[in-house]
DNA sequence: TTACTCATGTAATACGTTACATGATTGT
DNA sequence: ACAATCATGTAACGTATTACATGAGTAA
């Protein structure tokens, strides 16, 4: 899936991996996180399969930098995963309800203790989601990305409906175990 | 986290890793879904390490099965897990997301198509939650497992509602392309 | 001079998925 | 006879994480 975020951005312009990583930070970490080492080793990689190239830049104030750009090859296979709609529901993975399932027998104060951490966590990525919806109002785009930013601003929106949904289950299931 | 799944039920009872596959699939597989292959890999595993020890079981009219049972180290290493909370929020990882940040250039008919067809999985995943519920209150548990059984309940209404919001997410995101 | 951001990479390991492979029993 | 369910495994591959490693420029 990296791969097709990474060619995702790419076709919006050339970018460096540092580049990649910081854009990747502020949008699609919120569905999908990457760290450094596996965006490094996978622009290589898609550059060995034809997808991108590569050209050094050594502008004097800064690193040296590498920028890849998409290659014809590199923006046909975006275009044939966009192609492809999905048609199963992937699966989900959330780490603190194996924890949950299997804790009726942990001490309760110290369950509770770990959700109220956890309510607090997600009360600060809302807060987070919160702040940068109003950021990206403010900061408006060019004409011609108009409708990808409305289509990133509903990725947004889908994380702010998810840690709401997280923080009420939280409440309820905190309230729940208190009053037993 | 399979690893800690897999201590997780067999701290109720000796299992056959084919009895371990069939109980996830109807809970955990909700939250945290896994092969069989990788599952009888990682009991092997498991059984290296000293957490788990296992004896065939040759009953005549059925297969020869494995059977797993927690060790003492196994179940130490399972209440030590248990014992340090997350104090973290792990990654969220939704396909779809990626894909629909990168769609705004798609042809409008097939995003919509796409987002249609995940709504009608969802729904059935929903449905399905539905009837679970209904299911596992019918059949009552024997009492040294009610605290657990409303523990496990608990992790379905998270499915519920995870169902829901992503729902009412895809059917307004469909109103707002349609009405565009 | 110390810490932070910019900038890139490798290596080892762990985890997860798909495909291949087999064989018995049960129900229609 | 055929399909479904029970039951277990291996091999190859792909993806993700953690740790190690380096070095320049900038701001306090």
């Amino acid at each position: 899936m990296l791969k097709q975020i990474l060619l995702g951005f790419l076709n919006y312009k050339p970018m460096t991996g540092y580049e990649l990583k910081t854009r990747m930070d502020e949008s699609t970490a919120h569905f999908w996180h990457a760290y450094h080492s596996q965006i490094y080793t996978t622009l290589r990689k898609l550059e060995d399969d034809g997808l991108l190239s590569s050209e050094m830049l050594e502008e004097d104030g800064s690193p040296t930098k590498r920028l890849y750009t998409l290659t014809d090859k590199g923006r046909k296979d975006l275009l044939a995963w966009l192609g492809h709609s999905l048609t199963e529901l992937p699966d989900v993975k959330e780490d603190l309800l194996v924890r949950f399932f299997f804790s009726a027998r942990r001490d309760k104060e110290q369950v509770l203790d770990e959700l109220r951490a956890q309510r607090q966590l997600h009360q600060q990525k809302l807060d987070y989601y919160m702040g940068l919806e109003a950021e990206q109002l403010l900061g408006e785009l060019p004409p011609e990305l108009e409708r990808d930013g409305r289509f990133w601003q509903r990725t947004l929106e889908f994380g702010r409906r998810y840690e709401s949904m997280y923080l009420a289950w939280l409440e309820e299931t905190i309230q729940m175990l208190q009053s037993e």
